[in-house]
DNA sequence: AAATTTTTGTAAGTTTACTACAAAATAGAG
DNA sequence: CTCTATTTTGTAGTAAACTTACAAAAATTT
């Protein structure tokens, strides 16, 4: 609807035209708005908004919040399209809305092609796993080191370069370090990925599979990233990084049976008496 | 919306249970359709169906219309499963991005709705901002920091009781605290944010809107827990709570104008020459 | 069985969307 | 430039929509 009121602009009058400009503006208001409120946010009349309405092809007022709300729930499918300096607020955030989704579709779609079950099998024998990675990666593998230690396995969270290296030095066989990273560039990690693979550790990397990380690591998920990273951080492929950890954790605790389900519980449980009643 | 009214049907008495069936048999009729015109199909009052609006949380017939027609536009793909025991790894982690992808459509549906141009007109002026969370949130809270300072804004993220009770003591005027928590049922998020908001400060929640904290918060994003959160941590509604935050992140950046954006591409620009070459 | 609560519909009251018509503005012809 | 024809726009009115108030009916409790 946005994009046919834009391509009728030139057919409108002057005070249609108002009408039209303030609409595609103000989509969020324009919807549930009424006529008289219309009206008067562009200072005109309201047979004019109605006359507005018939010109776009529409059969009245009424029908115009209908349409509206449909092109701002479904803008084209989720496709990506990288955000504009000339953007409006509600553009842009519809936009990196719609850009995680397609990078969780995309997830979804490969995960058939990618080593989950390998990655299980290494998690589920681990004496104890490390998740490394830098700056936004970071948070991911905090994330993560707090989900998995909740299946009763020893984790801990390595954010800098240094502890990254050493965890990699001392590593034993049956350890497991997974890292994070987006484009896979940082040279630490790759040599950590080496040094660990070297002592016996299985290494499993999320990560651009054209770096040296990917080539260093025994178990990799590629991941491609998608946007603009030159100047916003990769938003929604940390999302996708997110998710397929989650998905690799709920692998793993179905494959340890009811065990790993009860330590859930148990550590929800946990937390129950400090909380205020649920008056849902 | 469909789903809302399902879920709300054990709840409501005989001649509004009819009008709901029949919206959940006559979605597409039942969008644009006039008061008079359901009543009259569902052999009930126009004063019933209003209380029907009133009963599953709308604010009157005529949002009853936008809310249908969001619901219809979604595709229907992606719905919510919960993971059994008895799924196969590979079913387990396709449920899991399913309901992920569904978290994100819900929160892109329920974006218009959102207070986003609130919460970044406060995020624009603030002197400070503080990310506060518990558990898996705090990570959230850590990320969302993260990505708030390198737009040149002072940021701090709190992930205990003691330190998010302390900075909303001393909040000053300008000063806008982010309370993140699924549940909302932490007695001490409430009692920051009111404490928060006495000091004149700005708070943003995004929690679940039958909350004590939803109720202490300036402004509110409601989020509501789809998943089974007994057992696993609320996995999807991170996801889409990340999104939310990339969103809001990012329509702050475009508020703020090229400053920004410079300051976005300097704090990337220091990172490059740690960097191995881009061999892709 | 009476009283209280809940549920439901009738009828009245507002608001809203829409229409008819006239005033203003614009454009065109003499 | 003036007068007429056409288009554009707004005022006022109308019908229909949404909402509310209240009372009857049904259900529940005492």
């Amino acid at each position: 609807m946005l994009f046919e009121i834009n391509r009728s602009l030139p057919d409108l009058s002057p005070a249609e035209r108002q009408v039209a400009e303030w609409i595609v503006a103000n989509p969020k208001e324009a919807v549930g708005a009424t006529l008289a409120h219309v009206a008067d946010a562009c200072g005109t009349s309201e047979p004019t908004v109605i006359r507005f309405c018939r010109r776009v092809g529409l059969q009245g007022f009424r029908e115009l919040g209908i349409r509206l709300t449909e092109s701002l729930v479904n803008p084209g499918n989720f496709v990506h399209r990288d955000v504009h300096a000339t953007d409006s607020s509600s553009d842009a955030t519809i936009k990196v809305l719609d850009a995680s989704i397609k990078s969780l579709i995309d997830m979804k779609t490969s995960l058939s092609h990618m080593p989950v079950d390998e990655a299980v099998k290494a998690l589920a024998g681990a004496r104890q796993i490390a998740f490394a990675g830098l700056g936004a990666s970071g948070h991911v593998a905090g994330d993560a080191c707090h989900k998995f230690f909740r299946l009763g396995i020893p984790c801990s969270t390595l954010t800098d370069t240094p502890m990254i290296l050493q965890f990699a030095s001392i590593a034993e066989p049956t350890d497991v370090l997974v890292l994070l990273s987006h484009t896979g560039r940082w040279p630490e990690f790759a040599q950590a990925a080496r040094l660990a693979t070297e002592r016996g550790a299985t290494v499993i990397a999320i990560t651009n599979p054209e770096s040296d990380l990917a080539r260093a690591a025994s178990i990799l998920f590629p991941a491609k990233v998608i946007e603009d990273t030159s100047v916003f951080t990769p938003m929604s492929s940390r999302l996708a990084q997110l998710a397929l950890l989650d998905a690799i954790h709920v692998a793993l605790a179905l494959t340890r049976g009811s065990g790993a389900r009860d330590r859930l519980r148990l550590s929800k449980d946990a937390l129950r008496p400090l909380l205020a009643p649920d008056n849902a």
